[in-house]
DNA sequence: GCCAACGTTGGC
DNA sequence: GCCAACGTTGGC
């Protein structure tokens, strides 16, 4: 399996001081956002918190998944043996956390196709296995290698997910973006992040407007 | 621990 | 291709 990022966030490349006096021109930083995705990446608070709460019986959670179909979209995902696949290569804390902390076996979980026209959100997997870790991470020869993970203390984690169904007709970006029920969608709040929660209320707003 | 200088994601 | 909005690194 091939990872979902595009480069190894860990590989350490050195500076470039051209682009360095390039962006000595630029105006001083904006203030940060209000909501920066580093105050979710913490189960204890946070808007998204809720998470990585006990639940109650029976209790079924959902996420969002990012990938890119030109390294591995619905149709890998659908061809792959059992339908299923390894979501390896996260590189990123609060998704990690998310991926580790909150997916529980059974639950569901949007597949969203990124840096594509149109992104859109185009079928449901399903947690088959919980977080173990991603073998990619402590891999040297592999472009996702973190030299500050080991075989004894992973840093990174995937899980496994299979194909359940895609969506009668793809949600686009644009249509997330129009619906006053999904304005509060993680996915839209902290863009960057490939694993992201879903509210109920969101996971059905987004099968109802596939179904418009 | 602060902060400038990076690097990355991903929409547009 | 541009660039906003992040996350990370490393000098101090």
């Amino acid at each position: 399996m091939k990872s979902r990022a595009k480069k190894g966030s860990a590989v350490k490349k050195p500076a470039t001081t051209k682009k360095a006096a390039a962006r000595k021109k630029k105006a001083a930083p904006k203030a940060r956002s209000a909501t920066p995705a580093s105050q979710f990446s913490t189960p204890a608070g946070g808007p998204w918190g809720k998470c990585f709460l006990p639940r109650a019986n029976g209790e079924k959670r959902y996420w969002l998944v990012k990938s890119e179909p030109e390294t591995f979209g619905w149709s890998d995902l659908v061809r792959a043996q059992h339908q299923t696949t390894h979501w390896d290569g996260v590189r990123n804390h609060a998704a990690r956390n998310f991926l580790r902390d909150g997916m529980r076996h059974g639950d569901l979980v949007f597949f969203y196709h990124s840096s594509t026209d149109p992104s859109a959100i185009v079928g449901i997997c399903e947690v088959v296995r919980e977080a173990y870790p991603d073998p990619t991470a402590v891999d040297p020869a592999h472009p996702g290698y973190d030299p500050d993970s080991s075989p004894a203390k992973p840093t990174w984690f995937m899980v496994d997910l299979r194909a359940v169904e895609p969506l009668p007709a793809p949600v686009t970006l644009a249509m997330i973006k129009k619906s006053r029920a999904l304005a509060q969608m993680a996915l839209l709040r902290v863009g960057r992040l490939s694993v992201t929660p879903v509210t109920p209320a969101e996971w059905k707003a987004v099968i109802a407007l596939s179904r418009a």
